[in-house]
DNA sequence: GCAAAAGTGTTATGTATACACCCATGA
DNA sequence: TCATGGGTGTATACATAACACTTTTGC
């Protein structure tokens, strides 16, 4: 299920009909401000389909797995070449590989993936290789009819992102390097789709041991807040014996 | 990663030495008495490979992806050509695609499954097709040094399990029909590896509503205990919008 | 001063845990 | 009758939630 825009068949796909070929899509979330609203809402980067089945479709950005290259390298890579982004965080997320789902056979390894609002414009600006005019932002309230089995993708990587942000700290995924615990609140509101208690949510992610306080603090128009920042040294989330084996680190 | 021990070569597996072949395994977790053990302990069906690479060592049952069937057919359907077995419960687990696991290109899509003791014998009884002398049962905490990353891929399995049964109600997944709560409690211990108290254990499950009295009661040496049946109205696991797509029950 | 967000304190409620205790059976 | 597991009651600790309250800024 490649979704390379316009960018020339640079990695070997075997073209037969009769071999099950497996390709490697994302799901990237982020958070976006839209005007006039009090609550940011959750988005993610679609790409325009140029060729056929689905031509002129809008798509999750992958593309095919190469021979030489693990799964998770080829999440990163297909990430970069379709939409120029590099995300703090990155999951596998779900094999799909029901019968009908592309006209050829195709068993997508699909990740999921979180970035820091920064590196979202940044991403679609500065890279090359890529085609920004076939890149798109979608809240993801608001998807339209997307190409194979991507809707029905996009809700399970959904649901997975709640789920984990309730017993997880991977909401620092989509936060900048220095954050007030009101900015790290609103990210939770923004996916859980509840307000939380301020006082209750302070004690909770302070004794979680999280969050390291700084001396900075922002100022706006009431009484300056805190700024903090995450605690490397406890895990973004517990992939299991997994980790161990491939330790991923945010960029920054 | 083909462990189909002795079986002639049925599916049409891609032999090309330059293509990416995706293959099915599946881990899959039964609780066993040993003899004079207090508790039962979790086990496993390993399978002898009789090829290349990795031959004569021990791996997980498993096969070659079938271009005309799902990843969840393929993982059953492997499952009852190399053991005879039909498990209870059956999800996805991860998919491994590092380049070095298999001297060809191989992703394996793993699965893990849970059985009810009963059908743990009349499995590799009964069922005809596969070969008996070369699959045999393993503690999970005696393993011996297996295949490809298998025994990577059984840790992770392993922490899920542990994992899962916590929040969701998959411990029915080993038990036979009706059963008392001291049973059910086993189970539960043998996997956590901890006692748990059983005063605690009877509210606790009682109160979540996905158990159903029966009128009978096991006999045996002391005091009668109830039998109780799964509620099959509550879902085994919350598997997300998945579960709504291929709704699994179990063969009962 | 006033509004609004930052930050602290207090209390109610529910859940997990520990453990004392009675019940029913086989031997 | 006694040992043992089945089953009930209850006190304690802990996490969560609700909300009153003080602090600090911009306007």
């Amino acid at each position: 299920m490649p979704t390379q825009s316009s960018q020339p068949a640079t990695i070997a796909s075997p073209a037969a009909e009769d071999v099950t070929r497996v390709a490697v899509s994302t799901v990237i979330f982020t958070l976006r401000r839209t005007d006039a609203a009090d609550c940011p809402a959750l988005a993610l980067p679609l790409v325009r389909r140029t060729r056929d089945p689905y031509d002129d479709r809008w798509a999750l950005p992958g593309g095919w797995l190469d021979i030489t290259e693990s799964l998770d390298a080829a999440a990163a890579r297909t990430l970069g070449e379709t939409t120029g982004l590099a995300p703090s965080y990155l999951e596998q997320l779900y094999a799909f590989g029901a019968v009908d789902r592309s006209p050829t056979r195709v068993v997508s390894i699909v990740y999921w993936a979180l970035l820091r609002p920064d590196d979202a414009s940044a991403g679609l600006r500065d890279q090359d290789g890529y085609d920004p005019e076939n890149v798109a932002w979608f809240a993801v309230d608001d998807l339209p009819h997307l190409a194979f089995d991507h809707n029905e993708i996009i809700d399970y990587a959904l649901w997975r992102l709640r789920n984990k942000v309730g017993y997880s700290r991977i909401a620092h995924g989509l936060l900048a390097d220095e954050f007030t615990l009101a900015d790290l609140r609103e990210v939770y509101e923004s996916i859980l789709g509840r307000r939380l208690d301020p006082a209750n949510f302070r004690r909770q992610v302070e004794g979680s041991g999280t969050l390291l306080p700084t001396d900075r603090f922002r100022t706006g128009n009431h009484r300056p807040a805190r700024l903090y920042r995450y605690n490397h040294e406890v895990a973004l989330a517990d992939l299991g014996p997994l980790a161990r084996r491939s330790p991923r680190r945010s960029p920054s």
